[in-house]
Formats: structure tokens, sequence, C-alpha cells
DNA sequence: TATGAATGAGCGTTCATTCAT
DNA sequence: TATGAATGAACGCTCATTCAT
């Protein structure tokens, strides 16, 4: 039987978890380090490895956390009729992943999943991400020739396209969401419409 | 009026390029050492500095080297037929793009260009690139409804999605040409065919 | 017979220490970069080696202008009375050298003479100063028991002294001129006065 | 409560500082390399970085003793009697401050304090030097017309006026103590003597 | 005189991660 | 769990000076 865990450890780790949300909301991901968050929280830096494998994983739960607020938002709404309204519903996702570059990069090494040991909190909003996407591609008026995975996939990494052409900043004065509609426009227009 | 490069500056430089090159060849792109560098070429650790902005500069060049020699593989033959053939077509330069992780994060960074005060040779060749897709897809039985640059984007964008993946390891059983080809037919088959 | 200078060379060497003259004014001496010098005035860095033996043979160029114009100032007044006067007339002199670390520690440097082949302009200044100092002393009212060339040279040591704690910061609420005086009163002070 | 500094970290620090001392005794100051430092010490490069902010920190630190040491010895002997007497007694730490440029230069940058965060050890011997000068000269038979203070801050500037004219060269055939002589006994001698 | 590419040697930095206590 | 000193390896930089052309 799994010992309860103590007390004293979820405190250590929730005041971990909230410094770090600070400085993150203060001066941004890539800025984030260590040895602030544990001066923060008032512990020492080894302590910091024992709550987390290594920084990577505070910052999955981080970002996880962020991504998962969006979600709830998206999935509180109606399903989108046609691809306008997917693009613009897929906004707020899009503006937190290009804020910086660095959460781009994480997000891309995290949102996979089988070379971890265990599926991490961003890994399991991409699920999430593509369930919600699947409903809504099954419920609009949107293409019905391909399987829906493959169309949620190709929605993905459209957006992925988007977010690493936004960093190369070509093209830098369309906005983001400009960027992404003709691809989804091609992707999942209904074929004969 | 600019005055001409000179000489011994090409030598010293196509020296460092040279010596980068083997040991690029040998030990792979990540290990590559500037202080190696320069000890091979014979020159000091400054003169690399005047010659490169920094080390990624130099990893620009070395990969932008290879991924044109391909495309000169790629523009030698004839245009594919259909997706299939597009998907072998494109297994080289996936291969050389899946070959390092670092690799593909020095791509992802320098594929664009108009951050960059100039566009380097990464950037160049996918301009290359984006040419020789639109080749193809203009003379192949490919789909007509959506206008081409449209289509080498999302072309190129399912090439970026499959890379991604391959390196979350998702599905890691399949071959990164059979990850690629059910995205190229579903965005490229000719509609009603 | 020394062939005459070329007329070239004095227009290259007058560009030269003009372009450093207001780069100084602009951003004080320590900031003086070479490359900026020849950048300026249009000419390459060999040139600028060609036309002074090193930065610092430019330095004490450009100081020893400095300072003489400030003896030239100095010499047309009357002498000081008291040693009160005296501290007062230094302090032009006291605020060029307290400017800057930098330039205090090269008139450190080159305010001596018997180390270089030649007498610099620093140098040079500073005999200027002596006789200067010399003659101010000889007409007022100072101490006569001790030959003049001591006291000279002592005036000078506590000038030198006010500075270097000047920039040790001790005692930073003083002004020099006030850090200088008790030194000079003890010094110079007649005997029995 | 701020903790008890650890063993280990003393142990370390001793470790680069013997290290250091061997090496500057063996090849002079100037020459001292970081990295000869750490490696004498089995330590890594990061971890001198740990214990001293850079170079200069550890100079300072190691001329202090050296000076330190000299203190004492000049501590331990009967107080001067006349000007001679503590001429000589000044020759050791003259010739420590004379021993190389850099020496010198370290000296007059580290010798005052409040410029700097927390007053260094060479800034604290020359505290001492001054407590040792003024009790000299409160007990000798020296001038007693000027405050003691005033005094031992004369006889510091003179000693970096001879030291400075020693880098100069000038005069370079006398020995130090004979050109700081005539300065102090102008300066010490009891008035009306 | 003029050119400007090359020199050069070491400093300071980085900061996530480890490990002995 | 907690501690925090130590690690480590390479990068980028500096920039006056030299020297072959």
């Amino acid at each position: 039987m799994r010992k309860a865990v103590q007390q004293r450890t979820l405190d250590t780790r929730a005041r971990l978890t909230a410094v770090a949300h600070e400085l993150v909301t203060d001066k941004g991901f890539e800025a984030l380090r260590i040895e602030e968050v544990v001066a923060g929280a008032g512990v020492a830096k080894g302590t910091f490895f024992a709550h987390f494998k290594d920084k990577d994983e505070l910052m999955d739960l981080l970002i996880g956390e962020r991504i998962n607020a969006l979600l709830d938002q998206m999935a509180a709404r109606p399903a989108p009729r046609d691809v306008e309204q997917l693009a613009k519903r897929l906004v707020p996702l899009v503006d937190l992943m290009a804020s910086e570059r660095y959460v781009f990069d994480v997000i891309l090494r995290r949102s996979g999943a089988a070379a971890m040991e265990e599926i991490g909190p961003i890994a399991t909003t991409f699920g999430r991400l593509g369930e919600i996407l699947g409903g809504w591609i099954d419920q609009g008026t949107f293409r019905k020739d391909v399987p829906i995975d493959i169309l949620v996939e190709g929605v993905e990494a459209f957006l992925v396209q988007t977010l690493a052409l936004n960093f190369c900043a070509l093209h830098s004065d369309k906005r983001l969401k400009d960027r992404l509609l003709p691809y989804l426009r091609a992707w999942l227009a209904p074929v004969g419409g």
C-alpha cells in the first residue's frame, strides 16, 4: 500500500509551484530560474529535485495548467460551425503557444508521450485538445472523406506550422489567425462544398 | 565602394568550413566544438568569430549545404506523379532533419528569415524546397482547388509535424514516410479523384 | 636631411586625432576604441599604428592637450598668495584627472619620463606644471626651509593622493579641493607662521 | 538566521587560496591563472567563482595577506625614533608594492573601500598601516603642529608617489628608500628642530 | 604609408543537476 | 525529505597589436 503522502511534502510542492507561477507571470517562462524558485519557496535547491525530476517537468506542469484553462473555455462553448469559427476558437491557444519561443519549444517537446515514462500534463492536454477538435469536426459541416483522427492531427500540424512561421517572423504583418485560416479552409472544407 | 573580398579571407573561411564538415560527418552536428574547428583549421578562436557571428551561424551554413545537396538530387529527378512518389522523394530530406534532434532544432530556428538580419543558408534552401514542391504539385495529378503556395506550405507543415512527432517518439514503430503519407494523401489528393 | 613630411601624412594624422577628440568628448577616454577612430577617419587599422606606436601614445597626446589648455589658464593668472588660493587654482586640473579612473591611470603611467625613449605630452605638461608651481611657491608666502623642487614634488604627491582617495571613494562627501587643502597647508605653510 | 558556514566550504576555499599562494610565490602575481588555481585545487572553475567574485577579489586576498604579514613584523618592532628609521621600516612594504607593476595597480585600486560593497583585505591593511604609522608618529620625535591623521595620510601619499615614480623609472638609479626620505624629512621633521 | 585579416590567451559565465551529509 | 556546495564543459568575448601584401 502506498504510504499516504505527508502534508509537509504537499506543502513544499505547492509552495514551489506557486512561486514558479508568480515568477512566470512576472517575467515569462524562459526567464524562470530554479534558484529563484527555491529562494522564493524558502527551500534548498536539492529539495526542488526531490519534487520534480527536472526543470522540464515543472515547465510541463505550469504550461499544462495554462493550456487546460484555455481548453476549459473552449469546451464550454458550442462547437464551431465552420472553419472561420474554428480558427477563432483556437486564437487563445495559439496566443499562449506563441507568447514565447521557449514555450513553443517545450510544447513541441512534451506534446508527444511515448518517449516519457508517464504522460505529462501537456501531453494530456493535447489528448484533450484532440478530443475537442474531433467533436467539433464531427458535429460541424466539415470534410467527411478523411478519418477524423487524421483531420485532427492535420489541424495540429497547421497550428505548429503557423507558430513556427511566426517565430521566424515571415509575413510578420499578418495575425496568427489569418495565417492559420487558409490551411484550415483547404484542409477541413467539405469536399464538393 | 565595398572592397573585394581578399583571397586569404576566402581561404580561411573555406578551411574552417571544411574542418567543421569533417568533424560533423565524423561525430554528428551536436558534438561539434568550436575549439576543435579552430584547432583543426589552424587559426585562432578570434578568427572564427570574425567569420561567423556565433556557432549557430556555422551550423546554418553546414546544414544548409547538406540540404542543398539533397535538393540537387531531388531537382534532378522527374517530378513525382502521385502522393506516394512524393513522399518517397522526401525521404532523404526527412532523414537528414530527423538525424539529430539538434539538427531539427536548428532548422526550425533558422528556416524562417525576417527575424534575422539576413536570410541564411537554411532559409534559402527552404525557399528552394518550396519551388521544387510547387513545380511538382503543378505538374503532377494533384489537387487543383487550392493555390499551390498553400499546398506547398501545407506539405512543409506536415513535414515538421512528422518530425516533431518523431522526436516525441509517438508511434515510434512506424517509419517516417509512413507517418507522412496519410497527411499528404488527404492534403494533395485530387478532389473527386 | 630629414625628408619633409608629406601632406597626406599630416592629413591622416590630423584626421585620426580629430576623430579621437570627438569620440573622447562624447563617450570619455576609457570608451575610446581604435576601431571607431579608424572608422571615423576612414583609414585602415594598420594605418593607425603607422602613426602612433600604440593606443597609449594617442591617449598621451589627447590628455596632454587637455592638461596644456588648463596650464595655459593657470599661467595666465597671477600667482596665488596662500595655500587656499593655490588649492583653488588646482581645481580644474584635479577635475580633469578625476574625471575618469582611466585618465588618472594614464597620467600616473605617463607623467614620468625616463622609461620612455622620448618625453611625451603628459610628461612635458608635468614639467611645465612643476615650473608653474615652483614659480608660485617662490613668489608667495610659503615655506622656505625646504628646496622648492621637493615642495613641488610634494604638491604633486598630494595631488595624486587626493585623486587616489577619490577613486576609492573614502570620505566621498568631501570635495576634492577640501581634501587637498589640509595637506597643502601642512606642507607649504611658512614655518613659524 | 544565517546558516553556519560548512566545513567543506572552508576547506575548498583554503585549498584554492593555498594553491594560489604557491603559484604566486613561484611565478609572481601577474602570472597567476585561474585555470591553474582550480586545476591545482582539484575543483571546477565554477567553484572558484562561487568563492570569489572575480580574479581581483582573490588578488585582494593574496596581496592583503602579504601586507598583513609585513605589518605584523612592523608592529612587532619598537617605534622608529626619527625619519631615517621610519623610512627604513617601510622598506619591506615598499618593496612588496614595487615588486610588480600589477601589484601596485591592484593596491591602488583596492586600498580604498567605500566604492566596493565591502571593505576588502587590502583596504583593511591600509587602515591598520595608518594605525601603526599613527602610533609611531605619536611616540617619536616628530612634528606635532599638524594632526596625526593628516601626517599619516601624507606619509601614505609619499609612499604612493615614490612608487609611481618608480614605475615611471625616473631617477631609476636611486633606491626607493632614498627617494622616499626627503619627503618624509620635510613632512615629519619637528618644526624648529 | 596603407591595408585589414589574423592573432591570442584567458576571463567570466552559465545554471541545471548531482551527491554526500 | 532536506540541504547546498560542487560540478562542468564549452561558449562568447575582448580588442590592441602584428604582419604579409
